[in-house]
DNA sequence: TATTTACAGGACCAATTCGGTCCCGTATCC
DNA sequence: GGATACGGGACCGAATTGGTCCTGTAAATA
């Protein structure tokens, strides 16, 4: 169904969370300091089990996508600039590499190699999606003009569109 | 894995197949005479078993991307041009509607409603995927500038306008 | 330094999904 | 009427996925 998984998903609504606390905190200074929280917060935060919000935390700090500081007083934070960090590092990080095709994974991956004569624009295909998620940030995700129930999606959703596709221009 | 599913992929190989011989057949007129191939023929074209590829076209055409005769002198031919026939809607085909998560399936599907502050981002992912996938057709994959060995893909990345290395990847 | 808190890393299992095969029905051609 | 081909599912084994749990290690506090 061309779905990625829950846990990316989780991870997604719980980077959102951190990042929102960390805009609430502080103003000035975005990516200095980001809000700390531990795994039972998030968990309670987000809604769900500890273990998985564990699971997802891990994985993303291992894609040192959030930093982990141990003990008493430890938990979670950003490591990086929410307005750097894009959904398809995310999506990377949680669902592994953006790979739509077999073919697309690597050299030898597909053994249709001989008859297929599409093998190339699969990786154009993967490009292109790869782009688009690249093209949206965490920053973006928790911006309120997309979080308003109602909003002009139009402009962002036209960003995906070829001729006119500027609104990554803050880059 | 944020992949699709092997039928998805073959659908498309076969389609490129099914395209590219309606292009080597007729030349002027693109669209009013599609190569008519059988699930056999087009089977061992691909190389893949014939129950997998009956049941890809089955669902193609189900899905009226292709046309189906019955009987001796039967077979499948393109119902649309290949112009106008986007990955998109191959993929919708064959994969289902494009729902990246819970949320952008419909209404209630998702139960976090409540906490989830993302709910609507995930809809402009969705839709920037979706469009990204508009945008490429069949006949862009038949297109030898694809399916050319080493081909500059730069041009089609670029397409995508977030240019080659989003800016932001490399960070 | 002992104790408590919290992350790190996997092992593990149940449940779902996916890939692939098969079968029976219907339409078309000869 | 017989042969060919598509149509629509049922079905099953295999591979993923979602979720839980357990053991170790690092940091803070008393």
């Amino acid at each position: 169904m061309f779905r990625l998984s829950k846990l990316t998903d989780y991870g997604i609504v719980i980077l959102a969370e951190l990042a929102s606390r960390t805009l609430a905190a502080s103003d000035g200074e975005a990516d200095s300091t980001s809000a700390s929280m531990n795994a039972r917060e998030l968990a309670e935060q987000v809604d769900l089990p500890l273990p998985v919000v564990s699971k997802v935390l891990k994985a993303l700090t291992r894609a040192e996508i959030l930093e982990s500081q141990r003990g008493t007083k430890g938990g979670y934070s950003l490591a990086q600039d929410p307005a750097e960090l894009t959904v398809s590092a995310m999506i990377a990080a949680l669902d592994g590499p953006l790979a739509l095709t077999q073919c697309s994974e690597g050299a030898a991956a597909c053994d249709l190699e001989a008859t297929c004569s599409i093998k190339n624009p699969w990786q154009v295909i993967n490009h292109v999606v790869q782009n688009a998620l690249a093209s949206i940030t965490l920053a973006d995700l928790t911006n309120p003009v997309f979080t308003a129930q109602h909003t002009p999606l139009a402009a962002l959703v036209d960003l995906g569109r070829f001729g006119d596709t500027p609104a990554r221009e803050g880059s």
